[in-house]
DNA sequence: GCCTACATTGATCACCGGGTCAATGGCGCG
DNA sequence: CGCGCCATTGACCCGGTGATCAATGTAGGC
């Protein structure tokens, strides 16, 4: 009994590694202290050792999962675009990071799910809090600089770009009175479009769990799309 | 031993009744076969008296979980509206459906992602598949007949999208943008509407689920009316 | 009233989960 | 070399689970 020693940092990981591993593959039940230590080739005794509690293992495995959500989204390169062009580049990036990480995103709603545990539930939502965060000030920028079709000044968001790949969205709804309180230009209000977006995403999240092959950035792209105000626009 | 026989659909109302409650206000783990039979009033075997396994059990509460899941989207009402409206009207029915019962479509979720098993899974699919097909006659409907402004319906895809509003693309990965075939009128096809719409509320569902009272069917309407084209002027 | 059919009981089994712990091994240091 | 530290082991405990089953009570037909 007792066998070769391993940095602390390390062994941990391997843990965390085979947790995530079995996780990934065979669900959220699957991971029993015993399962994983036979997969990371050590005995059940050490997974307590290293992690006090079941509950720690778990802990550290939500950890792993939304380390790095988020990134994608502040790319500085995103920056230099306009408004609604980035706002669409964040949706395709988000989505095709839904699409490639299913599994993952999976695991993370099994973890909201399974386990109602208040710390778990708290920190995944506190993730979608910072999904709607992130998407708020583009939208705000989208719809502020959207459409100056009545009141001229700037024309920011179409600078020089002579639209070499512009998409069909054919006409959009130029002039819709504002039903809605504080629902400038384009006729959604910043926060309606980023409540929209989010949900949009998640909604096909959730799709890419069902079945990743089938989902189509491409139709809700479109559907953004149609959303974005055209300045001049043909009759 | 031995106790007072009840009609065999009562009891087995019973005993689904008390699991349900359990399922809701406990989660899923919670239901174990005694106490479910605790809750009901009953010992422990009856259970698999009725229900030959605890999966049979599992089964039968997602039945009612599924049952009449659909009923309110083909309410005949609605048939006499035009087609934006109906769209918009089956939304907002839908979204507060999800509100109301959030702690429902909580469970169903939790069925999804704790139980693996294929054939829970493919259960709650087909009814999520059911879901995009009962959105998807009005919103082809709705595309369709959606803008009698200028000329004929079928031009617009690629027409010739001046661009004057569209800088450039972000990425435009080749397939996106003339070949999206069949997006008339409106800037979306009627299945990317579909879906949208579909992604949409799954998303307010989780939304839902995340915080009930935090859920606002106008900001997504909002959304969904500012695709909706404008002839000239409505109300 | 009796007897068959069946709903009902609760003790019981095998199993598996989280968690503990004394014993043991290796490793570095004096 | 010897000593002590600590990672490591795996047998072990306890609780809870799904499932079984002989025994028992009850209802209804004759």
């Amino acid at each position: 009994m007792g066998g070769p020693k391993l940095p602390e940092q390390e062994r941990c990981d391997t843990i965390l590694a085979a947790a995530y591993q079995i996780a990934l593959t065979e669900g959220l039940d699957a991971v029993t202290a015993r399962r994983v230590a036979t997969a990371a080739g050590i005995s059940s005794g050490l997974v307590f050792f290293h992690f006090q509690s079941k509950d720690g293992l778990l802990q550290a495995l939500l950890d792993v999962l939304l380390d790095g959500t988020l990134d994608a989204l502040t790319d500085p390169a995103l920056a230099a675009l306009a408004p609604w062009d980035r706002l669409e580049r964040m949706i395709r990036v988000e989505l095709d990071r839904l699409v490639q990480y299913h599994a993952g995103v999976e695991l993370l709603f099994a973890f909201y799910f399974a386990r109602r545990d208040e710390v778990f539930r708290a920190r995944i939502e506190a993730s979608f809090g910072r999904y709607h965060d992130a998407f708020l000030p583009v939208c705000r920028e989208a719809v502020g600089t959207a459409v100056p079709v009545g009141s001229g000044s700037t024309i920011a968001t179409t600078g020089a770009p002579g639209a070499p790949g512009a998409p069909d969205a054919p006409d959009a709804p130029d002039e819709s009175a504002g039903t809605r309180a504080g629902s400038p230009a384009g006729g959604v209000s910043a926060d309606d479009l980023a409540t929209s977006v989010v949900a949009l995403i998640q909604g096909a999240s959730i799709q890419a769990i069902r079945n990743p092959a089938a989902v189509d950035p491409e139709a809700l792209l479109a559907t953004v799309r149609a959303l974005r105000p055209r300045p001049a626009e043909r009759s």
